[in-house]
DNA sequence: CGCATTTGACCCCA
DNA sequence: TGGGGTCAAATGCG
């Protein structure tokens, strides 16, 4: 319901995020078909060049406060509204240490934060997955109840990741969504892309894409803090690390360009991303990298690669986000998508020719 | 007809 | 024992 104030710094930054997105969508178009390797690459230097720019604004102080102002208006200007995009992003949420049934032992499980922008009638979340509804709940102190999902394929590929998504009590557009387990259900097209004898080229630039998204889902993990998390309403704005957007089904038709906003349809590669690591279709050394920061002493190609894709994910993170009309702080998910930045440490060594990049 | 959702019962853990 | 998570039969929808 604000809107987006004059923050002139705030609006560099969004559009330079919106460049890269526009970017990372003309990458993922070259990605599916005949995009040349090279074309993809010079794509890809573009977003890592915006996205550096972008990173400097914002600690420059280009980007300062309003640390709490709703992205709401501001999706609802300056990106795409076409692409709706919800939004999420991690935090604390107000855990219970629920072990029930199911040992959750080792399983991971991470939440985000979703709003709905398409009403409180719809149930956000399509995370590229397809999920089955097999039991809902009242929870006692929540006013909604909560949604139990789990993979569709389950039973066909025994995929046991699930998640719950329960509507906040502050503001009923809002989803908490909390993960349990991985995918490890594997989809035709990412399927078929694995098998096929792609190039290498195409293949590595594919499988980047796909890193793109799993990076979100792998911060969102990191994010997760561990046991201490704080219980109480209060948990999401002490510490709103990441948010990204997600389509909201009804606003607008998918948008297949737009690898967050993946409708429920396994061909997406978001799919196997979302799986994360384990993710079975995405080759050992991709799904290993997001979080190994190689990068750091690696030589420059594997550097390169792994930078790139962690820096793509959390600029297309930020990007959606700070795009999308959300109550939730953007600010905030910046400070996220710095930090998850920050982890790999980069180099203030390198240098981009930004230039080029307009030209 | 097959699949997804709904919903009450059941099970398990703190 | 209560709360939360899952099961599974019933029902709805394409």
């Amino acid at each position: 319901m604000e809107s987006m104030e004059g923050n002139g710094g705030g609006r560099l930054v969004v559009t330079e995020l919106s460049h890269i997105k526009e970017l990372v969508r003309q990458l993922e178009g070259h990605l599916g078909g005949s995009g040349s390797p090279d074309l993809c690459k010079h794509l890809a230097s573009q977003i890592f060049s915006v996205t550096e720019r972008s990173i400097g604004m914002i600690r420059s102080g280009h980007f300062d406060g309003h640390r709490k102002r709703s992205a709401a208006a501001v999706a609802a200007g300056d990106l795409d509204s076409a692409t709706p995009s919800p939004l999420s992003d991690v935090s604390d949420l107000p855990f219970k240490a629920t072990k029930k049934r199911k040992t959750s032992t080792e399983k991971k499980r991470h939440q985000i934060r979703v709003s709905s922008t398409g009403g409180v009638e719809n149930p956000p979340v399509d995370d590229g997955h397809s999920w089955r509804k097999y039991g809902q709940k009242e929870i006692l102190g929540a006013k909604h109840p909560r949604g139990y999902y789990r993979c569709t394929h389950r039973n066909s590929q025994g995929c046991m990741a699930t998640k719950q998504v329960q509507r906040t009590d502050e503001d009923a557009t809002v989803f908490d969504v909390i993960y349990h387990g991985e995918h490890t259900c594997v989809h035709k097209a990412v399927a078929a892309g694995a098998g096929k004898p792609e190039t290498d080229a195409n293949a590595a630039a594919e499988s980047r894409l796909h890193d793109l998204s799993s990076g979100l889902t792998v911060k969102i993990e990191g994010l997760t803090a561990p046991p201490q998390q704080q219980q109480g309403g209060g948990g999401w704005n002490a510490m709103p690390p990441f948010c990204l957007s997600s389509p909201v089904s009804g606003l607008a038709p998918p948008d297949q360009h737009n690898p967050f906003s993946a409708p429920s349809t396994p061909e997406n590669r978001l799919a196997a991303a979302a799986s994360s690591a384990a993710s079975p279709a995405t080759s050992d050394s991709m799904a290993a990298a997001p979080f190994h920061q190689a990068a750091a002493g690696g030589g420059d190609a594997a550097w390169r690669d792994a930078e790139l894709q962690e820096v793509v994910s959390a600029l297309v993170a930020a990007t959606t986000t700070t795009a999308t009309a959300q109550p939730a702080p953007a600010a905030a998910m910046v400070d996220a998508d710095l930090s998850a930045l920050d982890a790999f440490e980069f180099d203030p060594g390198f240098t981009i020719d930004i230039t080029s990049f307009f030209a």
